[in-house]
DNA sequence: AAGACGGGGTT
DNA sequence: AACCCAGTCTT
């Protein structure tokens, strides 16, 4: 997608400087959870699917035990639909997630033979699998640089680039940013980094400006 | 561009 | 009591 012009300038101005300032954060702030210690495909699939607007401590609850009673995207496309629903009830949002994850993965069965594809265009052929989803299985399970971005990195590209940022479109153009920010070396760590950014100092209600590794590169620093 | 999906945590 | 949460699909 094409960027107006001071947009582009801004980003690439700023986007060494941002690579490495999260880069060196990640170093000592990720957070840790079950789902990012051991990155399959499938794993990540299920993860994100999980957290679909829904709190990571909520999904932290029931996640390792959710990989064992379902441990293959086989163990997935076969369930029950109403044990399903039972196994998310406490995270909400389960009748509709029971049947989205169970149409993914027979959906992955059918025509991949539960092989999860590679590919972005393949990722986002699976029901239910949009952007953000098939960029995670791309950056985290499978090695290749892709962007993810969620309602946290949606918002700390907002507050990044407020300055220079239309008006309308919004939701594509942060995307088009977020696409020429990830770098090729690290872009996993560079991926979750922004997510924990995100949710540990740049929340909807407050931030902790004094803290984040971008404030230098920032539009709304200590703003609103 | 806006609405729907959902139980639970935060303010 | 109101609002949001590692989104995506449908109007």
């Amino acid at each position: 997608m094409d960027l107006p012009d001071a947009l582009r300038a801004a980003v690439e101005e700023r986007r060494h400087a941002i690579v490495e300032g999260v880069l060196r954060w990640a170093r000592n702030n990720l957070r840790d959870f079950p789902w990012r210690r051991d990155r399959t495909p499938y794993r990540v699939l299920v993860a994100e699917f999980l957290l679909r607007r829904t709190t990571a401590t909520a999904v932290a609850r029931i996640y390792d035990s959710f990989i064992t009673r379902y441990p293959s995207i086989h163990d997935l496309a076969g369930a029950s639909e109403e044990e399903l629903a039972a196994v998310l009830q406490s995270i909400g949002y389960h009748l509709q997630r029971a049947k989205m994850m169970r149409a993914s993965a027979q959906y992955i069965v059918d025509t991949h033979g539960g092989e999860i594809p590679s590919t972005e265009q393949a990722l986002l052929a699976i029901p239910f699998v949009g952007p953000y989803i098939a960029g995670a299985v791309l950056s985290l399970g499978l090695g290749k640089r892709a962007s993810m971005v969620d309602s946290n990195v949606e918002r700390v590209v907002t507050r990044t680039f407020h300055n220079t940022l239309p008006t309308r479109g919004t939701a594509r153009v942060i995307r088009t940013i977020a696409d020429m920010l990830v770098p090729e070396r690290g872009h996993a760590v560079f991926n979750l980094a922004l997510v924990d950014i995100g949710g540990l100092l740049c929340s909807y209600r407050w931030r902790k400006c004094d803290e984040c590794p971008i404030s230098a590169l920032c539009d709304s620093r200590d703003k609103d």
